[in-house]
DNA sequence: TCCCAAGTGGATACCCCTGTCCGGTTCTTC
DNA sequence: GAAGAACCGGACAGGGGTATCCACTTGGGA
C-alpha cells in the first residue's frame, strides 16, 4: 500500500459528525476506502469485510466504526466510478455531432471497459439507490448524457427507434453474464460487445 | 413431496455397484434427486446440501452417502436438461429446411425459457465436465444439433456469416447475466432475447 | 507534561455451510 | 423370527464470514 490517498473524503457515511476525525483516525480511513476500492474491483461487491480490513491494515472494527455497513463502503467506492461515467459522457456528446454512431458505441464501449476492468462496477450502476446522494445524482446525470447520445443517434437512424436509454441496464447485465460465468476471457467480451452493439442498430428489414 | 418418482434411475453416481439397493434406500435416494432437482432449479446451483437433505427429508449424511460430492448431484440433475435440449433439436432441425430462421431463433428461444425456468440451467450447460458420461454425450449431440441449424441458416442468408455454433455459449451467458443480476423479470429476458437474436442476422450494409 | 476522550485491534459470539462419526434402526436373508 | 449387514439421521468438528466487545494505546488540548 504506496501513496496512499491521504485526503480523507468526507461522505455521506460520516456527514452528521461535525467536529473532525483525528489524524490517525483520518489516515486509518484512507486505507480503508483505498482497499475497498482494491477489493471491490478485484473481488467484487461481496468481498469480505475482513479482506478489505486486512488490506488496510486495520482491525475489524476500526472498519466497522468508520463504515458500519457494506453499503456505506460501496457508496464511497462507487462515487468514483458513477463519477467516472459521468465525466466521460461529456466528450462522446461532442463527438454525437458529427458522428453519432461513433459517439453512441464507444461510450458503451467505454462502459464495458470499465465494468472489465472492475468487478463491482456493475453493482454500483446497477443498484438503484433510493436516498438521493451525490451517487445518485451522477447516476441521472450519466443517463441523460447517454439519452442525448441516443436520441441524436436514433435521429441519425444508425440506432433502431425501438431502443431505450434504459436499455443500457440490460446491455451491462448481458455484458456482465460473460463476465462472471468461468471463463471470463477478454475475447468473450469483446465478442459480446460487438454482437450487442450490432443489435442496438436499426434491423434490416426482413 | 407428493408422489415421488419412486423409480431410482442409476446414474454414473454409482454405476461401480453392482448389487442394488435396499428398497429403503432406493427410496430415499429418489427423494433426494427430486429435492435436489426442485432446490437447484429454484436455488441455484449453488444450493445448499443441507437444504436439499432437508427436502428431502433426509440426513445429510444420507445425501453424502448416496452422493459424496455436489457434483455427484448436479450431473444426475443436469442429465435431464442436457437431454431436454438434444431431444427438441430435433423438433427443430426438421424445420430449419422449409423455415430456417424459424427454427434457429426457436431453437434459441426454447434454451433461454429453460434457462428462466432454471436457475442452474447454465451451469449445466455451461460447466465442461471432462468426463465422458452420458452428460457430456448429449451435449455435443445438441451441439451438433444447433450446428445444422446455424449451418442451414447461414446458407439461407438469416444468420450473419461470422455466427458461430460456439456463439450460443456467449448468448447464455449473456441471458443468464439479465436473469442473475437483481430484478429478474421476465419482461427484461424476453427484450434481451430479442436483441440477441436480432444480434445474429446479418448486419445491414452500413 | 499530563490527562482523557478518541481511537485501536485482537478476541469473541454468532451464523451458515460442508462433510464425517457413530449409536440406533430397518431391511433382508436364512 | 432372529441375526447381521445395510442404512439412517442427529450430533458434531471445522472453516469462513459478519459484527461487537473491551482492555490497551495515542493524539492533542490545557
Amino acid at each position: 500500500m504506496d501513496a496512499v490517498t491521504e485526503n480523507a473524503t468526507q461522505t455521506a457515511a460520516d456527514k452528521d459528525r461535525s467536529d473532525p476525525l483525528r489524524v490517525d483516525a483520518a489516515r486509518n480511513r484512507a486505507r480503508v476506502a483505498a482497499a475497498a476500492r482494491e477489493a471491490f474491483a478485484e473481488l467484487g461487491a461481496d468481498a469480505p469485510m475482513v479482506e478489505i480490513a486486512r488490506r488496510a491494515g486495520v482491525g475489524a472494527a476500526t472498519l466497522y466504526r468508520r463504515f458500519p455497513t457494506r453499503e456505506d463502503l460501496l457508496e464511497l467506492v462507487f462515487e468514483d466510478r458513477i463519477e467516472e461515467c459521468a465525466a466521460t459522457i461529456d466528450r462522446f456528446l461532442a463527438q454525437a455531432a458529427t458522428d453519432p454512431w461513433g459517439a453512441f458505441s464507444g461510450y458503451l464501449r467505454q462502459l464495458f471497459d470499465l465494468q472489465r476492468a472492475d468487478r463491482a462496477f456493475t453493482a454500483a450502476l446497477l443498484h438503484s439507490y433510493p436516498e438521493t446522494g451525490r451517487m445518485e445524482q451522477e447516476r441521472q446525470r450519466a443517463m441523460a448524457g447517454f439519452s442525448q447520445l441516443v436520441a441524436r443517434a436514433k435521429s441519425a437512424g444508425v440506432v433502431r427507434d425501438d431502443f431505450a436509454a434504459e436499455d443500457v441496464e440490460l446491455l451491462l447485465k448481458a455484458h456482465e453474464g460473460v463476465l462472471t460465468q468461468p471463463g471470463p476471457d477478454t475475447e468473450a467480451s469483446s465478442r459480446i460487445t460487438d454482437l450487442l452493439l450490432d443489435a442496438c442498430q436499426p434491423r434490416p428489414a426482413r
